[in-house]
DNA sequence: GCCAACGTTGGC
DNA sequence: GCCAACGTTGGC
């Protein structure tokens, strides 16, 4: 299983929203980079939901349930799109601060490409970011 | 194909 | 609101 880091601004799309729908198409990504690591994705990997803008810091646990294809959003026919539910909240938010305070995290995708919303994340960063957020597994 | 101008993202 | 990073556009 492999793990991976999503942005989304909470005013727009939370990840209380998502927990409300049960599962949502994670569209209207537009950056080739972001693309391929969707495509990159299988079912069951699992992603950590990041609130940009507002919050600024992980919130919540999500698991891949349908692989890449077109994106339901887009006119074009260029763009894909996966479909994600929810795992579970995390029981302490992992601000961008703290992981920047992190010497393990140093070298995460999210930190080097600030601007990419969709970013693989090491088993290592992943296991240490839970245990951060006061979780077990 | 290069590069300047411009737009967008995202942190602060 | 500002600014850095970086992607896109368009002239040449």
């Amino acid at each position: 299983m492999r793990y991976w880091l999503m942005k989304s601004e909470p005013d727009v799309f939370s990840y209380d929203d998502l927990v409300a729908k049960g599962r949502a198409e994670w569209d209207g990504v537009r950056n080739h980079a972001a693309q391929l690591n969707m495509k990159a994705m299988a079912l069951g990997d699992r992603a950590i939901f990041y609130h940009s803008n507002i919050g600024v810091e992980c919130v919540g646990i999500m698991e891949i349930v349908r692989t890449a294809e077109q994106d339901s959003t887009d006119e074009t026919g260029k763009w894909i799109a996966v479909e994600v539910a929810p795992v579970k909240k995390l029981a302490n938010p992992v601000t961008l601060k703290a992981i920047k305070a992190e010497p393990a995290l140093a070298a995460m995708e999210m930190l080097r490409q600030s601007r990419l919303s969709v970013s693989p994340v090491r088993d290592a960063e992943y296991t240490k970011i839970l245990e951060m957020a006061g979780e077990k597994d």
